[in-house]
DNA sequence: CGCGTAATTGACTTTTGTCAAGGCCGGTGG
DNA sequence: CCACCGGCCTTGACAAAAGTCAATTACGCG
């Protein structure tokens, strides 16, 4: 089930059979079940182990004392969502599902366990880890320095490159079961504006958007008008000069603490 | 040299004398010296090693193709700028000089080294990235959610418990060597919007800024009119209950990865 | 003292938000 | 099979927040 993550750790390096075995092993063990609109975990509470989304839509938010609602991050399916595990007495933001969802709860001492038998696997971890954090930064120039409009066709630039990583995109399409509050809430606009930025972008052709369906006929050309540099996914097989060797015994820290 | 960053990480956790030293060892080696405004490291490099902020404020910022800057993040005395170390090719955003800053380049062995012998250490060094990640995470929901003079409130407040945290402030006064375009590229707003908010928060009384001089008279105060929560720092030594044993041998995954 | 950077101010424009009403559409129950 | 319901999308009119431009002032530093 966790084909999307052993695909997505691809990008960045090549696997052994025994290591996508150990994967598939550990996201195999426990799973969870959620309803659109429920939490995975709530600000507040302690995060006890990782969860890997298997299946469905998932989001990182935060809501202000004044009620507004941040969505921080969108989780697709291969994706981790709260590395924190176990530095931190408590979340100190919410997960929640946006589609039906299901899950892989790790624990972990099953990581260490992974990691600890395979350093390929580790390092593709770090790679993962890392990649969320430039997402993070480059989400905080999106809101800093674009339009709504470019926001947006930044955001669906990203949301497809990371479908399409995962193998979840069908030629220039995929799926977006999003609402346009939640697009709101993800670039700091209005669902009024969004509406009238995704209008706009459909009246130049740059999407085709119908119920949960995205289609992006001309993605450089989306990139371009939208400030889009895909450097920042590092989907570049960076790690690829670890290719040649066997099993890589160089030291490597393990992407788990404690 | 390294007292900020030692006295940060005591935050977290206790360290043994013999984790300080080691930390104040690796800290020591090899030092680099930059003007203000030049750049440690630049979009596209490689990253060779971890940078110590020793003396002065540094900033992650990204540049658009339309030229418009973002300031992703400040780095103060005791912040650790880049642990992408070796796993990206090259990095996806530059750190520059807000004023001349004396630095420690630690490199990824001497890292490995000391995380390998002082587990206390790594501890404190993952908590250190994570909380690095939260302040990203908040970021995000400042740029999409506040009002412009929140987010200036809330920015401010965010300095000043940073460099409370590792001894830089003075009472209820701290230095700000920033300008008001720095600000704004930090916040996502004109310069001379930056200069309307902070005027405004003068006339309330809530700051007094002069030259390079903050003063925040009342903090709790601020920090409610900005909407300011400060769990995200984690400054609440969450690590405590480690601190009764001696060493602590519990597996604990190195905080630098290969 | 003079230069250059940074801060400030005013007038005006643009972007985006708010409010409120109406339309679409899929699902459900009679 | 159809009417109704609720969530989501769409639209218009207006308001508020923030940006831009341009000129002026303050200030640190050599």
């Amino acid at each position: 089930m966790p084909q999307q993550l052993i695909r997505k750790l691809e990008q960045f390096t090549r696997l052994s059979g025994a290591d996508r075995r150990a994967i598939w092993d550990v996201a195999s063990r426990k799973g969870r079940f959620l309803g659109a609109h429920q939490d995975i975990i709530r600000e507040g509470d302690k995060s006890e182990h990782v969860n890997l989304i298997l299946d469905g839509w998932a989001c990182r938010y935060k809501t202000l004392e004044n009620g507004r609602r941040q969505i921080i991050s969108f989780f697709v399916p291969g994706d981790l969502c709260d590395p924190h595990v176990c530095v931190f007495r408590e979340m100190d933001h919410s997960i929640g599902a946006i589609t039906p969802v299901r899950l892989a709860e790790i624990s972990r001492d099953q990581l260490l366990d992974l990691t600890e038998a395979h350093p390929r696997v580790t390092q593709a971890l770090w790679w993962e880890m890392l990649v969320t954090a430039a997402v993070q930064r480059e989400w905080t120039v999106n809101l800093g320095q674009r339009t709504g409009r470019e926001r947006i066709g930044h955001l669906l630039c990203e949301l497809f490159i990371r479908l399409r990583a995962v193998g979840l995109t069908d030629g220039d399409s995929c799926l977006l079961p999003v609402t346009q509050v939640d697009l709101g809430d993800a670039t700091g606009l209005s669902n009024v504006h969004v509406n009238r930025v995704l209008q706009e972008l459909r009246a130049d052709g740059q999407i085709v958007l119908k119920g949960r369906q995205l289609t992006i006929p001309d993605l450089e050309t989306l990139q371009a008008v939208s400030l889009f540099n895909v450097n920042y996914l590092h989907l570049d097989r960076e790690g690829r000069h670890l290719d040649a060797n066997g099993p890589d015994t160089a030291r490597a820290g393990c992407p788990v603490p404690q």
